[in-house]
DNA sequence: AAGCCTTGACTGAAATTTCAGTTCGATGGA
DNA sequence: TCCATCGAACTGAAATTTCAGTCAAGGCTT
């Protein structure tokens, strides 16, 4: 697991939240991970096999690190659940800021690189689907589509905010507040039909 | 107006939107705007310059068709005006297709550049108080705070509903119906206290 | 066990490519 | 004459990519 490879996959991720997916340099992520510039061809081909790599390796890290989230609320309080996953991802962590630089750097980067679409779209799959289902536990009276919509609001406005916290255009208590209030917007009672 | 500059700079424009403003490349720029590299840093000096032209030109240009719109709705109907204003960002014309991209690369950028930070933030400011004027229009019963989070909300919804459209993870006509869910939630009857 | 071969990880240095930016002589219109 | 423009050849620096070869571990053969 702390081969080389990993090693080297983990520094990319420092050097993509310092510079940038379009900044990272092959020579400044072999000073980073310790090890020579021609290595990281050896293990990943070129440039762009690096960033593939590095970017299935940080939605991974993601994953897990949601996976190991809620240390056993109250089983009722689905709608807590709901916050806290959210909010998982508006923390002042090195982790969680890694995590959401590189996921929006990755968003960014998609625009104009279609290789990278792909990965993504997968990725955002799976967490609408997640939230999706925690809307369904905190709002059983709703339908199944509502939820799925009312999800991919929820998770493209965190990316928003996400972006601008981490632009320095939204102190990160507010971001929380906002997003708290929008949950608390999609899960009031009286939804209008649109 | 039709000069060689203006020409220019619409070429960037189109250039961005195709390769992101760190993957404009000045000879690329010269090929799309029909001439010799030479004019380039004749007219902007170097490529720092027609990046600091272009977002100006950017900007000016979104202004204008922000200002334009409204064809006089009817007055009562400031729903509808919100409505407008905020789809009028969700669109498949060009022009509004490389706004998007130009301010999605500009955000993107802020995130490793400071230097980007304040143009950002004030247009930013400008936008949501904007939106929340129009929101305290539709909804005169509400508070000058609760706008101003709503307006919030909505722009950085905007900005991820953009974001995923432009990147191809989502199709514009989803992208259109979730915006307008979410100004009939914000606006919903019976809204929390949180 | 001694010698030999293979393989995978790894390196340093050098080749190659890619770009921004420069220079300069020439051209044609106001 | 002045200004905008072209074009093409260059430079220099930075970045990517290649390559020949070292090293250590593991097995196979005799």
């Amino acid at each position: 697991m702390s081969d080389r490879r990993t090693e080297i996959l983990k520094a990319a991720t420092r050097v993509i939240v310092r510079r940038g997916v379009r900044g990272l340099r092959v020579e400044e992520l072999a000073v980073e991970a310790g090890v020579s510039t021609s290595l990281i061809y050896y293990h990943f081909g070129d440039r762009a096999g690096v960033l593939r790599r590095t970017l299935e390796f940080i939605n991974d890290r993601a994953d897990r690190y949601t996976a190991e989230r809620l240390p056993d609320g109250d089983p009722d309080d689905a709608r807590g659940d709901l916050e806290q996953v959210l909010l998982l991802e508006l923390q002042d962590l090195a982790e969680v800021r890694e995590n959401s630089t590189a996921w929006g750097e990755l968003r960014a980067s998609a625009v104009f690189d279609p290789e990278l679409r792909e990965e993504l779209a997968r990725a955002t799959h799976t967490w609408v689907h997640e939230i999706a289902e925690l809307l369904g536990r905190a709002d059983p009276a709703g339908t199944a589509p509502a939820h799925a919509a009312a999800a991919e609001r929820l998770t493209a406005l965190l990316e928003g905010l996400s972006v601008r916290w981490l632009s320095g255009s939204l102190p990160l208590e507010h971001a929380r507040r906002l997003l708290r209030e929008a949950i608390a917007v999609e899960l009031a009672p009286g939804r209008p039909a649109v």
